[in-house]
DNA sequence: TTTATATGAAACCTTTTGGTATTACGTCAA
DNA sequence: TTGACGTAATACCAAAAGGTTTCATATAAA
């Protein structure tokens, strides 16, 4: 698997806004680019991004298309990051307990 | 927490790499640089971004300059991760297991 | 059918990025 | 002290990235 696409995909702070905004919900290009202080035209080219780094999937329906936050597209950047266990021993704990709080 | 310098940091091939090769023994830049097909200079570049980042620190020995690899800098990617609990609820035991397994 | 809307796509611009080459500086060893 | 060595710093370059503007196309609505 290419990871590449999704650690770029990763580094710009709009994109990663991008992400958390469709975690709860899809949007259509016009609704992401409402929350961005730039063009639908500059928006749609950091889903493009998202897409081929395939954290995000996109479905036509009409004239409009619509995209949302893919849970699987993550699974390039876990894998990496497993490579430094010493890292995830120390914090694994912790992000459980969060995770599980969250969860209440 | 700034956490644009972490995620830009790990979003070159390169510098991921090195830290892979940091994680089991620091390193002098020349020693870095010894595995991969470019020079010196670029390599300490490279250095630069991933101290920015919080990922690697550096201290001088003598004319060296020893790298190592620092656990605690992944920490701004870790919280950011935490934001997709559905994702993580999916995939925590796999992790948990593919770290217990690497553990014995 | 006309007209407005949502998107796609291309051309263009500026800044950043990844790389080289060159030069200077601090440190170790003979 | 005199080189040799490891690194720092600078200037420079090509390509990629982030953005805008403009125009074309497809669909919805009047």
């Amino acid at each position: 698997m290419e990871s590449q696409p999704t650690f770029r995909a990763l580094a710009d702070a709009t994109r990663r806004d991008i992400l958390v905004m469709l975690r709860s919900k899809e949007m259509t290009i016009a609704e992401v680019a409402e929350n961005f202080d730039m063009t639908r035209a500059a928006v749609k080219k950091h889903l493009t991004v998202l897409s081929d780094g395939g954290l995000i999937t996109v479905r036509a329906q009409g004239r409009e298309r619509i995209n949302a936050f893919n849970p699987a597209g993550m699974a390039p950047v876990l894998d990496w990051l497993t490579f430094f266990d010493a890292f995830w021993d120390d914090r694994l704990n912790d992000l459980k307990s969060a995770i599980e709080k969250d969860a209440t």
